[in-house]
RNA sequence: GUCCCCAUCGUCUAACGGUUAGGACACUGCCCUUUCACGGCAGUAAUAGGGGUUCGAAUCCCCUUGGGGACGCCA
């Protein structure tokens, strides 16, 4: 069948925290690699090594893993195409870069980062797109060595030609042309020797045999810089590039870690489940089979990089909050126990039953850990009070619905709250919303929460008794 | 400013020349519940505008408008 087994990568600068759009890049890589029986590679683009930190590396390798992203060749896992941190392939990049120069296709650049602003200042100004001048295109060898007799450091820059144009098929867009006259000389090393993101990121690539990149619209313009590199490298296996639209917030801003709300660090910590978040994000773009949540198997069976979608779209919390819910619903009364004891404040309230059963009782009423635990608080902590709802439910009923309660209270409605619901409503002369809305605001702190039938048995009964004297007391 | 990408319900999307323009989330209503929520059922809601091409256009082409991206010693 196919002669080359596919090969996807993820590879970020490990210098912050991840945001929806990332995670979503590395979700459709993976998810290719994943369906096409090939492998995922992850890769730390440290290059920038004041920014970067390995604390940073291995959040982000936890992250994936958190989400079920496995990884199969990287930093930690290895592979035979290390190292997969480029801050240990200098020395590939090295010989890239002299190649290059050797070759004709790079040369060194001395201008100021100064004097560059102010040419793009200028350039801007004269309503003319700011490219790269090219002062040191063609400097001999008298006035390179003048300047760096003046201390100019140099960086590299890649001698983009003045004519033709280069073309791909983008795996999502479909054909692309660029002309090269819109393409200014790039800057492939910096001044103190580093490789530049186009470069590295290029080389890494052809190196590590990957076969198809998938990334955000925010590189369409970058592919065919790389693609001229990899070409002046003589490197004749690229891999095929796929662009999609950009994830933006619910103004139509591009997501920023400033705005918040879109940090998968932050939600992770809301409580928000791995499951909710892929489904979320695969369908930001791409549109699966079913309707329902779908695990990371199904949803790689049916990836195509060909169906996803061209344009941005925007992140709707609310529509995470919709898988949230479903990936809660298809937990096990155990599995929910643990995702809302993981997520237990530090002031807890110990809970009088087990934790699965309580678990189980709120679960339709609660989003996350923190909710469960506010209702667990409301239901069992005898100094709990009545909200300011609740306290007008209370009053409106009147304290003889309540004492009526206290005459049927005995044995407590631990056992079969229904029966004995209706025996108050017998004795109080009351039914209906009526009898059912002051019980829950005087049981349960609340006048909206998980189905009494449910929640009232697992309270002691002294807590019931003593709630019920509160309210008949009046 | 120049170049590039994009445009279907409020949101995410399906329909890849012929459909009553479908689904999900949200919203509204009804049912269930001697209770709110949950759940079940139903409903409101879209092809940005203008020109073409075609027997027929959401779908192909052009223009306009609107969004996004790139043009960095960031990645």
């Amino acid at each position: 069948m196919s002669d080359d087994p596919i090969r996807t990568r993820f590879a970020p600068s490990p210098t912050g925290a991840l945001h929806l759009g990332n995670v979503r890049t590395a979700l459709f890589n993976w998810l290719y690699a994943r369906g096409q029986g090939g492998r995922f590679i992850l890769r730390s683009e440290d290059t920038d090594a004041e920014r970067s930190a390995d604390a940073s590396l291995s959040a982000l390798t936890d992250a994936l893993a958190w989400l079920g992203l496995t990884v199969d060749e990287g930093p930690e896992e290895g592979g035979p195409y290390g190292p997969y941190r480029q801050s240990e392939r200098s020395r590939l990049y090295d010989d890239a870069l002299a190649r290059l120069q050797d070759s004709g296709h790079a040369y060194r650049c001395y201008c100021t980062r100064e004097e560059l602003a102010e040419a793009r200042r200028r350039q801007l100004a004269a309503g003319r797109p700011p490219r790269y001048p090219g002062t040191c295109r063609d400097l001999d060898a008298h006035e390179r060595a003048e300047r760096e007799a003046a201390g100019r450091v140099p960086t590299i820059r890649f001698r983009v030609p003045d004519e033709g144009s280069i073309t791909f098929d983008d795996l999502v867009l479909g054909p692309q042309t660029a002309r090269l006259r819109e393409i200014g000389d790039f800057i492939i090393a910096r001044s103190d020797g580093s490789p530049a993101f186009f470069l590295a990121n290029a080389v890494d690539d052809a190196e590590m045999a990957v076969t198809h990149v998938l990334r955000g619209e925010d590189h369409l313009t970058n592919t065919p810089r790389q693609l001229l590199l990899l070409d002046a490298l003589g490197y004749e296996r690229q891999p095929r590039y796929g662009h999609f639209g950009l994830i933006l917030d619910m103004d139509g801003r591009p997501l920023s870690k400033r705005r918040g709300g879109a940090m998968l660090d932050e939600l992770r910590e809301q409580g928000y489940r791995p499951e909710a978040l892929i489904n979320h994000l695969a369908r930001i773009g791409f549109a699966p089979p079913d309707d329902g949540i779908m695990d990371l198997d199904a949803l790689a069976a049916a990836f195509d990089p060909a169906r996803v979608a061209h344009g941005g779209a925007r992140h709707d919390a609310t529509a995470l909050d919709g898988w949230q819910r479903q990936a809660l619903e298809r937990l096990d009364a155990d599995a929910l126990w643990e995702w809302m004891a993981a997520g237990a404040p530090d002031d807890a309230i110990g809970l009088p039953v087990d934790g699965p059963v309580f678990a189980a009782a709120v679960r339709p009423n609660v989003l996350f850990p923190g909710d469960g635990w506010s209702w667990a608080r409301r239901l069992f902590d005898p100094e709990a009070e009545p909200d300011s709802e609740a306290r007008a439910e209370i009053a409106a009923a009147g304290p003889g619905l309540f004492r009526s309660a206290l005459t049927v209270h005995d044995p407590a409605p631990t056992d079969d709250f229904g029966a004995w619901a209706k025996a108050v409503g017998a004795a109080a002369g009351v039914k209906g919303r009526a009898l059912y809305r002051p019980l829950r605001a005087a049981l349960t702190n609340a006048v909206e929460g998980p189905e009494l039938g449910a929640v009232v048995p697992l309270m002691p009964a002294e807590l019931v008794t003593a709630r019920l004297r509160a309210c008949a007391a009046d």
